[in-house]
DNA sequence: AGAATCGACCGGTAGC
DNA sequence: TGCTACCGGTCGATT
C-alpha cells in the first residue's frame, strides 16, 4: 500500500532515470486509468512523444511529471497496487512489445528505458492536468490543488494543528484526510499514533495543542525513517522502479501486529475499525 | 455551507 | 478445487 515513503521511493527512482531524456512513444491501456481526462489515453499519445521530461515531483502520495516548456503535468497515482517498472528496451527491429496484463501505460524514452505504469487493481490513475499555483505557494497540477500540505514539506506545523483540533472526528481519520494533511495512509497512521502515545478513536478535538503538533511531528519522523529504508513492503504489491522491496516492515511497532507483544510494554497489540478501517494499537500505552 | 458518513470502485488473497 | 469475504485510497452521494 504505497503511502508517501514508497510513493518518495518510486518518484526518486523515475527522476534518477527520467530526468532530462526525451520521450519517444506512449503506450496506453485501459481508459479507467485515465478517467479524470474525458479522452483518456489519446490525450497522451498526443502530447508526450517528443517532450523531454523536466523533472518528477511529488506532494503527499502524488507524484507528477514536468515536461519543458510545457505547463501540463502528468500525475499519477498508485492507488494501492500501482508500480512503476523501469526496464531497457531489449529488442532491435520490430513494433513495441503489447502491454502486459495490468500494465496501463508505458513510456519510450530515447536512451532505450522504458517506463511502465503496472496497476492489478485499478484504484490508481493517470492525469494530464496543467500546473497552478497551490498550498506553500508551490506549482503543483490543478488536479490535485485540493491536497493538502504533506508532513516532509510542512516546517510550520501550527496552521495544520488548528486544523485537526477543530474536529472532533477521530484522530486517526484525521490524520488519514488528505484534504488536511496528505501522504499519511493506514500504516503510517497507525505507527505515528503508537511514538505519540494516542489512541486512534480518540476525537481530535479531545488532544492538547502539544499532543497533536507532536503527533504530526511524529508522522514525519516514521516517514523520514521509513524513506531511509526504501518504504515498506506487505507483499508483492510494493516494489520500487527496479522491483526490489523496502525494508520498513521490520521497524513497524503495531500495524499488522495483531495479538504480538507491544514493544514497550509487553501487552498484545489490540485492533479495531475506526470509520471502516482497522487500527492496531496497544491499549495500556496509547491514550 | 459545511461537515460527517457511507458505499462503490477492483481484484488478489486468505479462509472456508 | 471453488467460492466468498475482505482490504484499502479516494471520490461522490447522501445525511
Amino acid at each position: 500500500m504505497p503511502e508517501l515513503p514508497e510513493v518518495e521511493t518510486i518518484r526518486a527512482g523515475v527522476h534518477r532515470h527520467a530526468e532530462g531524456r526525451r520521450i519517444t512513444l506512449a503506450l496506453g491501456g485501459d481508459n479507467r486509468l485515465m478517467r479524470h481526462n474525458a479522452a483518456g489515453f489519446a490525450s497522451l499519445s498526443q502530447f508526450l512523444p517528443g517532450s523531454v521530461v523536466a523533472g518528477v515531483h511529488r506532494r503527499g502520495k502524488n507524484m507528477w511529471l514536468t515536461f519543458e516548456g510545457s505547463n501540463e503535468a502528468l500525475v499519477i497515482h498508485l492507488g494501492m497496487s500501482g508500480q512503476v517498472h523501469v526496464a531497457r528496451r531489449d529488442s532491435e527491429g520490430g513494433g513495441p512489445s503489447p502491454l502486459g496484463r495490468h500494465e496501463h501505460m508505458r513510456l519510450h524514452l530515447e536512451d532505450g528505458t522504458e517506463l511502465s505504469f503496472v496497476d492489478a487493481r485499478t484504484f490508481g490513475h493517470i492525469t494530464l492536468s496543467p500546473l497552478a499555483q497551490g498550498a506553500l505557494g508551490r506549482m503543483v497540477p490543478a488536479h490535485i490543488l485540493k491536497v493538502s500540505p504533506d508532513p516532509l514539506e510542512l516546517e510550520d506545523f501550527e496552521p495544520t494543528v488548528e486544523r485537526v483540533i477543530r474536529t472532533s472526528r477521530p484522530i486517526k481519520t484525521v490524520l488519514l484526510d488528505q484534504h488536511v494533511i496528505s501522504g499519511i495512509g493506514n500504516i503510517y497512521a497507525d505507527e505515528a499514533l503508537y511514538r505519540a502515545g494516542l489512541y486512534g478513536g480518540s476525537p481530535a478535538s479531545a488532544g492538547s495543542k502539544q499532543q497533536i503538533h507532536d503527533l504530526l511531528v511524529a508522522s514525519k519522523t516514521v516517514m523520514q525513517e521509513a524513506i531511509l529504508a526504501g518504504g515498506t513492503s506487505f507483499d508483492q504489491f510494493y516494489v520500487d522502479v527496479e522491483g526490489d522491496p523496502g525494508y520498513f516492515e521490520r521497524s513497524l511497532n503495531v500495524y499488522g501486529l495483531e495479538g504480538e507483544p507491544c514493544v514497550a510494554c509487553g501487552r498484545a497489540i489490540r485492533k479495531i475499525t475506526i470509520q471502516g478501517r482497522s487500527h492496531f494499537y496497544c491499549r495500556t500505552c496509547q491514550h
